[in-house]
DNA sequence: ATAATTGCAAACACTTTGCACCTGT
DNA sequence: ACAGGTGCAAAGTGTTTGCAATTAT
């Protein structure tokens, strides 16, 4: 079927490996590299580029643009149902949560139908404070 | 008052000049440098980097990135409470919304309530497709 | 007079490409 | 054997910084 086109490498493991343990957060190819590296494990930056590339094309990862970082972050997505759902995204911690929820979903159906635009969830992303940043920043004030 | 901090120059008032011209869309620094120099008028890239950069930290005009284009966009804004309503934009024309809407604030509340979750507005955008890229999609399809 | 602004060139940061070598099938 | 993958170094982009000349107050 859809078999990955192309051969099994070590570093394409590792990458993918590494994407999919960070799959709840956005991470940059830098970050990656960098990781890999403090493990001891050493895979080249164009490799990283070239493999990610491949991943979004196949519908495997997701590639954003962030406010904050320059440059793109990726991510692993198994589901392919992300226009599906709002996405949250906290700016203390990075975490990047896929929410599954009718209520929101309504909010969609809303703004097309009294503001005649269409939103794409994909495309759109929360920003704002976690619970635990959230609690963090408590302690600290 | 808030009286603009520093000098009045020629270049500010032709970069500050085209950005209202353009409010109802976002455009790159190579956008407005072009099409200046088009009509004859030259103002150095640097310059409208950094005018750009100062108008946004005095709120006058926000930064963008954007999935499609690689390099940020900027617009005017001359609205200062912007984190008291969500934004929409349209991924095709860039048109840039301003939604003052009870309904959707509900939305704020809701994912604090039951996601402990608190979104920035001012941070957010809601991208998707406005009503005449939509109706002109349509047309062409 | 003097403090701020301009804009070139150079430095940066992120990403892509060319190419010789290596690896998976 | 050979199609495909790797990673260095070099080339591309978009953005920022150093600095001498210019301009606004």
């Amino acid at each position: 079927m859809t078999a990955s086109k192309g051969y099994k490498t070590k570093q394409r493991e590792i990458i993918l490996d590494f994407l999919i343990e960070n799959k709840e957060r956005h991470v940059t190819v830098d970050e990656i590299v960098f990781d890999l590296k403090e493990r001891g494990i050493s895979v080249g930056k164009t490799t990283v580029y070239r493999y990610i590339d491949k991943l979004v094309e196949e519908g495997r990862a997701r590639r954003f643009v962030t406010e904050e970082k320059n440059g793109a972050c990726f991510q692993y997505v198994e589901c392919n149902d992300c226009d599906e759902h709002f996405h949250l995204k906290c700016v203390e911690c990075g975490r990047f949560i896929h929410l599954e929820c009718d209520h929101l979903n309504d909010i969609a159906r809303h703004v097309y139908e009294d503001h005649k635009f269409t939103i794409d969830r994909s495309k759109t992303v929360l920003y704002g404070i976690c619970d635990e940043c959230a609690a963090k920043k408590k302690v600290n004030a």
